[in-house]
DNA sequence: TAGATTGTTAATCGATTAACAATC
DNA sequence: TAGATTGTTAATCGATTAACAATC
């Protein structure tokens, strides 16, 4: 029998793939400025990496190779960051938990820019279920899975306290949901072919402390 | 000459550092639910790491050896990751930008948990400075320097639009920040001794939607 | 004691960096 | 052509994992 083996394309690191946002956001204002190309070396500069890794990480994305002595179109470059990101494909989620978090997050519009559309929220709240928050429905939360099925949405995001995360997680997996974008802070349990992205603030607090802590109090210093 | 050198504690990797926040909320939903002691293994099991990370990451940061068929007492690690992490001493903060993201951040009342305490906030808006938000008093951004300096401010936070971003930084810098969370989705240049956190969805939604590629579209599939 | 669990030293794996050849 | 810049292959570095000894 023929086998289909999907073909995943160039495999970047993690750590490459949460480069690219910020590359992203950097070619952008080299085209607002009106600027064409821009090589690895000058990009290295600017975020302070070395030339080596922007060109691996360039290289590992680009459907245009660089040319030498000229750098990367600016252009083509930002379009196949997109292609390769998915940001060019819209993508509709839900989102559960229209507190003040799920709110502001009903209420942004930059999510376009990044192919995420949300077409639905939920809560518990009877006086919010049946309203319409930001031109968004908001439905009950009983109704988490047939809706993620119905629309055939893939992406949940996750607004609620703590305590509801996993049952609301479970429902959107029983949705048939893939990714999931958790502003909780717990540890979801989800089957193999879920992913799970943690949104939390506790982790850039805990890098900002530790290093406040290394710089202002360097613990147990020695005398030579 | 004698020489004084910092002693910065057993080094651990950032990576490490990342997962510390998890433990330690997992630790407090244990200690809620009255259980004194925990394994490594069973922390993995519960997030799905290996048993024998989990042991490094608890022994790095744990100042009372885990004991054999009984684990790690949660009360005496929650102190020493909190400990390790800072979160015991109170830092004070300044932000920058009270738009709705900074106000969000003003008022919400976690941060304590952190060790994090937003002292003052800068805008530019004559229409909100003199004014107090959330108990605490709104500047002119005129005075972020000073303020910092004279307050003895070590953090700030920036929550103002990209375009700003650097020069705020510049000025948090002036006034003898170490370290800066930022919130503009863009990268900013700062000395060498100056921590910069970025906050960026962006990053999440990357992950996200590369997943979900790779998950719905998985592209250039060959027969064999 | 036996077994669960810890801590330590060595091996593996993956990401970054270095060296160098290719090309506009 | 010369030089800037790219792409590729090999070496290094650091984090994770494995193997095993120690101990309550």
């Amino acid at each position: 029998m023929i086998k289909h083996i999907p073909y995943t394309g160039p495999v970047i690191s993690l750590q490459a793939l949460q480069r690219m946002p910020a590359y992203l956001y950097y070619l952008h204002s080299l085209q607002e400025e009106g600027v064409d190309s821009i090589s690895a070396s000058k990009t290295a500069d600017h975020f302070g990496l070395t030339e080596i890794q922007v060109r691996k990480d360039f290289a590992a994305v680009s459907t245009t190779p660089g040319k030498p002595k000229y750098g990367f179109s600016v252009e083509a470059l930002i379009n196949s960051i997109e292609t390769y990101l998915g940001f060019c494909n819209t993508k509709e989620a839900i989102l559960v938990g229209v507190g003040s978090l799920g709110e502001a997050l009903l209420h942004y519009e930059g999510f376009t820019h990044f192919g995420l559309n949300i077409v639905a929220a939920f809560d518990n709240d009877p006086a919010l279920i049946g309203t319409m928050l930001h031109q968004k429905p908001v439905l009950s939360s009983a109704k988490i899975s047939d809706t993620a099925r119905r629309m055939n949405v893939h992406i949940g995001i996750i607004a609620v306290p703590r305590q509801q995360a996993q049952l609301v997680c479970d429902q959107l997996v029983a949705g048939g949901v893939k990714a999931i974008w958790n502003f909780a802070p717990i540890h979801l349990s989800v089957p193999d072919d879920v992913l799970v992205q943690n949104e939390n603030m506790a982790v850039s607090l805990a890098i900002l402390s530790k290093h406040l802590e290394e710089t202002l109090n360097p613990t147990g210093g020695e005398k030579l």
